[in-house]
RNA sequence: GUCCCCAUCGUCUAGUGGCCUAGGACAUCACCCUUUCACGGUGAGUACAGGGGUUCGAAUCCCCUUGGGGACGCCA
C-alpha cells in the first residue's frame, strides 16, 4: 500500500513550490490506490502560526488536494519523540550535548574562515563525566564516523554521502522540542509513509535521516526528491518573482485545474501533452518522468493554460466566479433589470480574456454606461459617419432584435451611405461600450437590448460634429 | 569555502546509441481570417554549454572544464 505525505510548515501561505511538491504527492498516491497524508511540521515556535495552518488547509482545499489522513500535528506528538530520543540515548546511538549557541557558533565560524565546512565537532559525544550544571542540552544523534550512507532516489539516481561529511545532528532541542529531521523521521516511520515525495533542497538531509532509522533499525521509506522551481531570472522563487501565493492565483482570476495543469507540466511530463484533466494526471502520473533539473517558472504559459481553460469552462460557474470581482468593481449584475445576465455576458466574452479578473473587466459596460474618453470620440465620431449612425439609430428602433438582423442594418447603413463598413461599426462600438475592444458589436447589441442600445447612442448622439451632412 | 545535485530553442519540455538535417507547447515575428481586440489557421527564426574519450554510429554512455541550483542552524 503506498502512503505519501505533504508535510508542510505552517509559517506562511501555500506557496507555488509546495503546492507542487504537494500536488506530486498526491498524485502518486491517487495514482497506485494509495492514501495521502498532511502533517502540520508546527515545531518552529517562534514562526508558527494558525493563519498559516489554515491559509495551507484552504490552498489545497482550492486546489483539489484532498487527503486521506490529518493534518497531524507534530506538537502533539512530543511524548513519542521524547520516547525515541529516550531509547537512542539508552543504546547508545544519542548524546548529550551541553555546547551554547555563542560556543557553536564560535565553532563555525572557526571552521569557515579555515575554509572547512561548518559543522559541529562532536565535543561531547563520549563525555561521560558529571554533566555542567544549569545548562538545558539538546540530544545529539551518534553519527556514524566512517562509511558510506547511499540510496537510490526515485527521480534522482544513486546518491551517495560519505558520513565524514555529516556531523551530529540535533534530534532534540534544549526545550525538548524535536528538530526537524528527527520530527520527520519519526512522524514517516509512524505513519507508514512508504514514499518519501519532497523538494530538493532535502536531499542534504537524507543521510542523515537515514541514519536515524539505521540507529533505530527501522525500514527505510523510498525517496524522490524533486527539484525547485525557480523565479524568470533563475533564482530561488520568491515574492518579487509575481505571486507566489497559491491563493494569490485565485484573487487574480485563474482557475484551480490551470493552476494544477500548469504545476503538473512544470518539472514532468507524459510525452508532448500540454492540456489535461486532473484524473489523466493520475492515470498517468510516474515519478520516473519527473525532471531531474530545476524549472524556472513561466507566468504567460499559465496564463495561456488557464485561457485554455476558460474558454471551456461552464458559463454559471465562470460568472458565478466573476461576479465578485464586479462587485468589487460597484458593479452589481443582479440588481440591473432589463439588462443581460451575467451567464449570458460570459458566454460572450470567455473566448476572449485570460483570467477571471478580465473577464469581470470586459463586462462592466453591460452594466454601465462608460463615456468614451476625448479621444476616442474624437477618433471615431467623424462627420463621415455621422450620416450612417443617425440613419443606423433609427433602424435599430425597428429592426428584429437578434445578431444576425442588427448585422444585416449596420451592413446596408455602411452601404447606403457610401462607407466601409468598419467606418460604421467602430463609432457605434464606442458609443456604447466606451471601448474600441470588444466581441462584435452586433451580439453585444443583441445582448444588451434594444432599449438600452438606444438610450446609449440617443446620449453620444450630439458629439457628433455638426454640419457635416 | 566544503559537500550534494543538475545541464536540449528565451521558457517548459520530447528524446533513454541509429527513426534526429532534434519533435511539441508558451513567448516572439510574418501572413490569413476579420466590424475592433482576441480566438483560430498557416508559416518563420531559435537549442543538444565546451573539450576529450567509448562506439561502425552519440543529444543519448564515461571523464574533465564551465555554468546553474541546493545544503552546510537548538528553520523546515
Amino acid at each position: 500500500m503506498v502512503r505519501t505525505r505533504f508535510a508542510p510548515s505552517p509559517t506562511g501561505y501555500l506557496h507555488i513550490g509546495g503546492a507542487r511538491t504537494a500536488l506530486f504527492s498526491w498524485a502518486f498516491a491517487r495514482r497506485h490506490g494509495g492514501k495521502f497524508v498532511l502533517r502540520i511540521e508546527d515545531t518552529d515556535l517562534e514562526r508558527s502560526t494558525a493563519q498559516s495552518t489554515q491559509a495551507i488547509l484552504d490552498g489545497m482545499a482550492w486546489l483539489g488536494l484532498d487527503y486521506d489522513e490529518g493534518p497531524f500535528y507534530q506538537m502533539q506528538r512530543l511524548e513519542r519523540y521524547h520516547e525515541v530520543a529516550e531509547q537512542l540515548l539508552r543504546s547508545g546511538d544519542a548524546y548529550y550535548c551541553y555546547c551554547t549557541k555563542e560556543e557553536l557558533d564560535a565553532m563555525r565560524e572557526q571552521q569557515r574562515a579555515a575554509g572547512l565546512k561548518p559543522r559541529y565537532d562532536g565535543r561531547w559525544r563520549d563525555f561521560k563525566e558529571t554533566p555542567p550544571p544549569g545548562v538545558k542540552p539538546v540530544v545529539r544523534l551518534k553519527n556514524p564516523q566512517e562509511g558510506v550512507v547511499a540510496f537510490n532516489d526515485l527521480v534522482k539516481g544513486e546518491i551517495a554521502v560519505a558520513n565524514t561529511e555529516l556531523d551530529d545532528l540535533v534530534l532534540l532541542r534544549g526545550d525538548g522540542v524535536p528538530t526537524y529531521n528527527f520530527g520527520v523521521v519519526i512522524d514517516d516511520l509512524d505513519m507508514n509513509i512508504t514514499h518519501v515525495i519532497r523538494g530538493d533542497d532535502h536531499v542534504n538531509n537524507t543521510p542523515r535521516q537515514i541514519n536515524i532509522l539505521k540507529a533505530l533499525g527501522a525500514p527505510l521509506p523510498q525517496y524522490a526528491h524533486v527539484p525547485m522551481i525557480l523565479g524568470a531570472d533563475g533564482e530561488r522563487l520568491s515574492k518579487r518573482h509575481g505571486a507566489v501565493s497559491v491563493m494569490q492565483y485565485r484573487e487574480d482570476g485563474y482557475l484551480p485545474e490551470a493552476l494544477i495543469n500548469y504545476l503538473a507540466r512544470l518539472g514532468w511530463s507524459h510525452g508532448d501533452e500540454e492540456i489535461f484533466s486532473r484524473e489523466q494526471l493520475v492515470e498517468w502520473f510516474d515519478l520516473s518522468a519527473i525532471n531531474r533539473s530545476p524549472a524556472k517558472f513561466n507566468p504567460e504559459k499559465l496564463q495561456w493554460l488557464n485561457q485554455q481553460y476558460l474558454k471551456n469552462a461552464d458559463d454559471g460557474r465562470l460568472a458565478a466566479l466573476a461576479r465578485p470581482f464586479l462587485e468589487a468593481d460597484g458593479c452589481d449584475p443582479a440588481a440591473a433589470p432589463g439588462l443581460p445576465d451575467l451567464t449570458s455576458v460570459t458566454n460572450l466574452l470567455k473566448e476572449r480574456v485570460n483570467t477571471v479578473a478580465e473577464l469581470a473587466d470586459a463586462a462592466v459596460y453591460f452594466y454601465r454606461s462608460l463615456d468614451p474618453s476625448p479621444e476616442l470620440k474624437a477618433q471615431h465620431f467623424t462627420a463621415e459617419a455621422k450620416g450612417a449612425i443617425f440613419d443606423l439609430r433609427q433602424q435599430l428602433a425597428e429592426v428584429e432584435w437578434e445578431s444576425h438582423a442588427i448585422h444585416e442594418a449596420i451592413k446596408n447603413c455602411a452601404k447606403e451611405h457610401g462607407i466601409k463598413l468598419p467606418k460604421v461599426a467602430m463609432p457605434l462600438r464606442v458609443m456604447i461600450t466606451g471601448e474600441t475592444q470588444t466581441p462584435s458589436i452586433n451580439a453585444v447589441l443583441e445582448l444588451l437590448g434594444r432599449e438600452e442600445t438606444l438610450k446609449r447612442m440617443d446620449q453620444q448622439l450630439e458629439n457628433f460634429p455638426n454640419g457635416a451632412e
